[in-house]
RNA sequence: GGGAGCAUAGCUCAGCUGGUUUAGAGCACCUGCCUUACAAGCAGGGGGUCACUGGUUCGAAUCCAGUUGUUCCCACCA
């Protein structure tokens, strides 16, 4: 088979994943072999794969690609995610394009739309997943919202409730006002955002509702809001506003009376040290208004825009009623001052809109228990989070959690299972049937139409969360039939989860609770959090900056194994990544270089007659013991998470070690056969580097594991069982290494002298040098000949060297200027001398010798020596040039 | 406001319980090569007072404290 100069992925990756799909060698069924499980962060169903899927899912399929090789039974659940906000927003914008308000619509209506856009849309990024080699086990495929599941949230909805854990409350929640929808505290994003401080007087009452000309301040950066003031509350201690105690002020404008309150939780040296109270509209004046019986008067709507108690600026939005209220205050004379003013506002994570607080009534499932658990299964090292510093964040959220506000006013999701009786009484069941049923025990006469079911629906993780486990098993183990499932039994707890840290406490955090509360057991044992991608200079990847490169593209420009590897190379666990396209092109020619060293050797004529050079044995030798001591490094990076040094161990190994050092040594010269045993040797050595090397480089291997040989028609690399490590003689890896270094050195005269790598050069060694390295130096260093002697003082002039503690010399005759030969050895005698001094110092502090373990000392004497030979052997070749001279 | 992380070569990062011939890698850079696997390549080379200041120690990039810069998380100062 010829092969071209270049590796062309394309039609590899193709054939491959269609190979390896068609042959079901992603399919797992529970046997006797040990599980290896992960489940994939499922993406939201109408996304499209983005640079942090890629890095996310290349590092899911690594692990999953190194533990089917390590023999276990390896399953990859894909699935998608509902989203709820995330999706029906998109669907919402798609109609008002086409004209069509969600408003106009009924719930079936609307509902017939999102599915349609869902199997339009729905799985794209699952396909796109394939071309990055993804090696998920699709017949396993999940939607959070494919009727199985559904049932699974309706199930854990009914079981929380009967538990007596869920509960409806009013509660201030988050209002998105472009949604439509209460959003969690988590889903709210605080930034500090330039504003104003408006000051505001507000003149006492004389009783009657009419201003005296006394007033009093309040400093606000909501001034639209004051039609709902319920009180002026200033801290009891604050004496300045003593003389306020019982009065009553008007509200501007409106000129509504309210009373003037006190309260610890007003800050004395904040504003003006009076606070206007609007229980309606913030999260602590509804507390202070709690405390202090005040009514609550909602004058913002839904869509944020003021209503009719406002009285003033009806239907204006909130921001034009801002606006236009400072002026009317203006007019008025009530705007003492305005000053410039940087406070956090929440803004909704979907749709960016700034977050009303609003009173409603929603559901909550208790989080204090479950939290208990969760934390207890991290601190206690069940499961491990990767990094660790990790657990500290995490403990705080649970220590600090708030019960979870788990409806949404949306309609794509799963709807709340909560029947209301005609008298408001309800009742929570998994069907409608089974809600009749309970309905009626409470009242006979009741019947369908006289229920009532709850326009909500649940937060998107409220199905997320029960991933792991609905995967495998959708009744989920907390239903009153749950009968033992082969599948979950086998499968859970997973092994490993790799997510990004954003979403600890949204998902990560949960699926903990839910794994103990329902399995008693934790989901996973590992999660190791990527960091997340960003652009060159630092920047978050995203759509709205248009930094993001499209995968796709890169996988067509570079391959899907470029991709991988240049995504891995800059990431390391919790660190983000800066993603630059350079390091794809890295990727490239890695592949472009394993692709050319396999043309190497198979345009290789053998001769089984041939004997082996001894060059290509020694190269064999040391190749195989490199090759087991790097395998033992590979492993312990696996084992630690530390995926992109393995990598780059491997990647060091292949290009280095083997193509540099290893085929050149045993490389036939031009127009000679090589030797059966280097050949079979050099072939078996690449099969080993394409095994450690195909958890990150899924086609090429393969590829290239089928072209070395005829193989089964079952047969592919991935199932090959991975390098294990095996003892290595670490004394010949040593030795090598001086070969390399004396190599090295030669080339460096060479290149100083302007010697031509044709042109064959003598080296001399004294009789301590290593053996069994002199033929691999001859012929990587074109030596004709390296001799041993005792005494360098009569070989003429040349260049005299060291290499580590041994002493070599390059014979170049009148090639060498000797005063430069002289001052390059007197510098490294200066230097060698410096380096002794400070053994040396070392050495002669008695506290030193006293305190330090004593194979440091040893350490320190056994420098002392080597550097004081190393100095006896300069000052000879010093004296030597100086003689021939 | 509280908490956490980070600061090592131009860039991205290793450096694990302080001691390994006076700090490593990959990329980038410089020099020389179109050497018959690969110029997406080969051979060689230069480059860092380990952010700053103190402290602990026989010994600090490594441990401690503070300072500065930076990133992230949490948080209600109107």
């Amino acid at each position: 088979m010829e092969l071209s100069a270049k590796y062309n992925p394309a039609e590899v990756e193709d054939k491959w994943y269609a190979w390896w799909l068609e042959h079901k060698c992603f399919h797992s069924e529970p046997d006797e072999r040990e599980p290896y499980t992960i489940v994939i962060p499922p993406p939201n169903v109408t996304g499209i794969l983005h640079m942090g899927h890629v890095l996310n899912n290349t590092l899911n399929d690594v692990l999953i690609r190194k533990a089917r090789m390590d023999g276990k039974n390896a399953c990859w659940v894909p699935g998608t995610d509902h989203a709820s906000i995330a999706t029906e927003s998109k669907v919402v914008a798609r109609l008002k394009e086409q004209g069509i308000s969600k408003d106009s619509l009924t719930r079936e209506e609307f509902l017939k739309y999102a599915w349609e856009w869902k199997e339009e849309h729905g799985g794209i990024i699952l396909k796109q997943l394939r071309k990055l080699g993804a090696s998920c086990d699709w017949d396993r495929t999940r939607f959070t919202m494919e009727p199985a599941l559904s049932e699974a949230v309706i199930n854990t909805f009914v079981y929380f409730y009967k538990k007596g854990w869920i509960y409806k409350g009013v509660r201030m929640v988050n209002w998105d006002p472009e949604a439509l929808t209460a959003v969690s505290d988590d889903e709210v994003i605080h930034k500090d955002t330039q504003s104003h401080f408006y000051h505001l007087k507000y003149y006492i009452s004389d009783g009657e509702g009419h201003p005296t000309d006394q007033y009093l301040v309040i400093a606000t950066t909501r001034p639209e809001t004051i039609m709902a003031d319920a009180a002026i509350c200033v801290n009891p201690a604050d004496e300045r506003h003593h003389w306020l105690r019982g009065k009553k002020v008007l509200i501007p404008l409106i000129g509504r009376e309210i009373p003037v309150i006190e309260d610890s939780y007003v800050e004395m040296d904040f504003g003006t040290g009076c606070l206007k109270v609007t229980p309606a509209h913030d999260v602590h004046d509804y507390e202070i208004g709690l405390r202090h019986n005040l009514p609550v008067l909602e004058i913002i709507d839904e869509h944020g825009r003021l209503n009719e108690k406002a009285q003033i600026l009806v239907g204006e939005d909130r921001f034009v009623a801002r606006k236009k209220i400072v002026k009317m205050l203006e007019e008025a004379g009530n705007l003492l001052k305005v000053e410039d003013y940087t406070s956090p506002v929440g803004y909704s994570e979907r749709t960016q809109a700034v977050i009303e607080p609003k009173l409603s009534a929603q559901w909550f499932l208790k989080m204090d228990e479950l939290a208990r658990m969760a934390l207890d299964t991290v601190l206690s090292g069940r499961t491990r989070l990767i990094p660790d510093r990790y657990v500290n964040t995490y403990r705080h959220w649970m220590e600090n959690v708030r019960d979870w506000c788990i409806s949404r006013q949306l309609w794509w999701g799963q709807r709340i299972p909560a029947w209301y009786l005609p008298d408001g009484q309800v009742v929570v069941e998994p069907t409608p049937e089974a809600a009749l049923e309970a309905a009626r025990r409470i009242n006979p006469s009741i019947n369908m139409e006289d229920l009532h079911q709850d326009e909500d629906v649940l937060d998107t993780w409220f199905s997320s969360w029960l991933w792991p486990i609905s995967v495998f098993d959708p009744q989920m183990p907390g239903h009153p039939d749950h009968q033992p499932n082969k599948d979950l039994s086998y499968y859970y707890p997973t092994s490993d989860l790799v997510t990004g840290p954003d979403i600890i406490f949204f998902w990560v955090a949960r699926m903990i609770m839910a794994g103990e509360e329902f399995m008693g057991k934790e989901p996973f044992s590992n999660v190791y959090f990527t960091g997340i991608v960003r652009d060159k200079i630092g920047r978050k990847m995203s759509k709205t900056l248009g930094n993001s490169p499209d995968p796709l593209d890169l996988i067509a420009k570079y391959g899907a194994d470029a991709v991988r590897i240049g995504m891995l190379l800059c990431a390391s666990a919790g660190n983000d990544i800066f993603y630059d396209e350079s390091q794809v092109e890295q990727g490239r020619n890695f592949c472009n270089k394993i692709w050319n060293s396999f043309r190497l050797i198979q345009g290789w004529k053998v001769d089984e007659n041939l004997p082996q050079p001894e060059a290509a044995g020694a190269a064999v030798e040391w190749f195989g013991n490199k090759l087991a001591q790097v395998t033992a490094q590979v492993e312990d990076h696996y084992a630690k998470f530390r995926i992109s040094d393995a990598l780059m161990t491997i990647y060091k190994t292949f290009w280095d070690d083997y193509c540099s050092w290893y085929l050149e040594a045993v490389k036939p010269a031009w127009g000679e056969a090589a030797d059966a045993k280097t050949y079979r040797a050099t072939l078996h050595y690449f099969e080993t580097l394409l095994k450690m090397i195909h958890p990150v480089m899924p086609f090429i291997t393969e590829e290239l594991w089928h072209a070395m040989q005829e193989r089964g028609p079952q047969e592919t690399i991935m199932f090959q069982p991975s390098p294990k490590p095996v003892p290595f003689d670490a004394d010949l890896l040593m030795r090598f290494e001086i070969a390399q270094e004396t190599v090295n050195a030669v080339r460096v005269i060479r290149q100083q002298k302007n010697i031509a790598p044709k042109e064959p050069l003598n080296l001399l060694v004294k009789s301590d040098f290593p053996a069994g390295i002199a033929a691999v130096i001859r012929k990587l260093a074109n030596v004709g000949e390296v001799s041993v002697a005792d005494d360098f003082g009569g070989q003429g002039t040349g260049v005299s060297q060291m290499i580590r503690t041994f002493e070599i010399f390059v014979p170049l005759g009148n090639l060498v200027n000797v005063d430069e030969e002289i001052a390059k050895l007197s510098a490294e005698l200066e230097r060698q001398q410096g380096f002794l001094a400070s053994v040396r110092k070392k050495l002669a502090n008695e506290a030193f010798v006293a305190h330090a373990p004593e194979k440091i000392v040893a350490l320190e004497r056994k420098k002392e020596s080597d550097s004081l030979s190393k100095i006896e052997s300069l000052e000879q070749a010093i004296n030597a040039l100086k003689n021939n001279a």
